[in-house]
DNA sequence: AATTTAATTTCATATTATGGACATTAAACC
DNA sequence: GGTTTAATGTCCATAATATGAAATTAAATT
């Protein structure tokens, strides 16, 4: 996942890096130590190490005992406020748990970050849930109902630049990887008005989704109502109608006009 | 909040010149202009200018429509990798809910971040929590009960060092602002094994902290029960045996030996 | 203790970031 | 609608910073 876009600011290639090295120690399974990092990124020993260094002053990563790196807990505090700031979040919030009353199942709130969506809310009914649980976690365009629901409320010219710059990596083996099988799937996005999808992004898992736009027509956000597979109603509209109306509710919140 | 130490790395000066930008946007309460941001910083207009660009072009700043700036939901997702590397978190989990059910009241995890401590669990029992709750919020080592606990399990010349570092601002009217009373409540602390502080850090609220210790018998992590002015028992054994019992418990996880 | 391997530091140099000055765009006002 | 004012963006010669080869130190291994 990441990397794709990556138009580098110019007077700025420094910083680029380092955040470059700061995500690569985010993607790693387990805390690398410099050794894995000077395979990982391209930069020689000195230069990671100065990096390493920086982002280690700013409270951004820490070192283990055994010198391993892992992030640290100031982009906890940041995210914090990020969400804070994030007034769709808040614009959503009631629609969305009357949405989890109505279903029953877990509500999904997603917002465009370059090239990925990023969970920034999550409604869930049943269960008292962590609160690392999903949010912040990252969706590929491709593989989700969220992706495809905000890719076909894109106009087309700028859905399908984007569709060519993804990666389309398989998350599960019922993903589709084929670009033009999405192209011509999101015109059924289109006129039915929401996104489906079978375990493309996560195994035993289906879900439906719809974009929130803003005043200006443009996909703002996407929601999406997961449902275990095992527990999926036969009739689709039970979920697609709420979930429809949930996105138009919050959608005209933000001034969209039909 | 926040500044304090500020040890910058030679060689890296541009970087953390950027990541002081991107916490003056946490730390404005409403979305900074360029303009704003021009005055806050003191940076020469194009110096800034291409730092927000970069900042933007890596997905941790994002631009309203009014040309204001705010947090990126990248922040959110690199967020939510840290807190699934963060172990104490695991090693905690089963004993703080142990915890939350005892006492019937909240219970926060914090570790530090350089001058403060940043909240990186809550186990709350009553309502369902939105995620952002307290989560990432960062608290002060001076007015909270995380914090004293924290300082006491320090060694007391680091201990010093960091009180004379702190900048003290008061959270609340009751906050104690003296380095001098603060340095000698920490005795207090260590003698009885845990924090007491009433109304320091948050109106109507009161908190109990103790520390967990790792194999090197210095603090990992620092766990605090918060209770409702007005539930208080009067018996404070009641909180803070349980508290204490669950840190030992939570510590000896964690390699330490009485 | 000797050897190997990895982690830091140094420093002359190439590269990058800087900011004064200017250009452009947007907003406010007449 | 035109003019002023204020804000945002952009260039480029230069100053300052970041770079990496090599040397040093520390840690791990034999």
């Amino acid at each position: 996942m990441s990397e794709g876009i990556s138009e580098v600011i110019k007077g700025a290639k420094s910083f680029s890096r380092s955040i470059k090295v700061l995500q690569l120690i985010a993607d790693q399974g387990q805390p690398p130590s410099l050794g894995d990092l000077l395979e990982s990124s391209e930069l020689t020993r000195p230069t990671l190490y100065r990096v390493l260094s920086a982002l280690e002053a700013e409270g951004l990563i820490l070192r283990n005992g055994n010198k391993r790196y892992k992030l640290g807990s100031r982009l906890v505090s940041l995210a914090h406020r990020a969400l804070a700031q994030t007034d769709i979040r808040d614009a959503a919030r009631g629609a969305l748990e009357q949405l989890r009353d109505t279903l029953g199942e877990t509500v999904h709130l997603a917002i465009r970050n370059r090239d990925e969506l990023v969970y920034i809310d999550k409604i869930e009914s049943l269960e008292l849930v962590r609160m690392s649980s999903s949010i912040g976690t990252r969706v590929p365009f491709h593989s989700s109902a969220v992706g495809k629901a905000f890719l076909t409320a894109l106009d087309s010219t700028q859905a399908h630049a984007l569709i060519d710059s993804l990666p389309m990596s398989p998350m599960t083996e019922h993903s589709s990887t084929s670009k033009e099988s999405l192209k011509s799937y999101l015109k059924q996005v289109k006129s039915q008005g929401y996104s489906f999808e079978s375990e493309e992004n996560e195994k035993g898992i289906v879900c439906f989704g719809a974009a929130i736009l803003n005043a200006n027509r443009q996909p703002e956000a996407s929601v999406s109502v997961s449902v275990p597979k095992f527990r999926l109603k036969k009739d689709h509209t039970h979920y697609t109608a709420a979930l429809m109306a949930a996105c138009e509710a919050i959608s005209r919140q933000l001034g969209w006009i039909e």
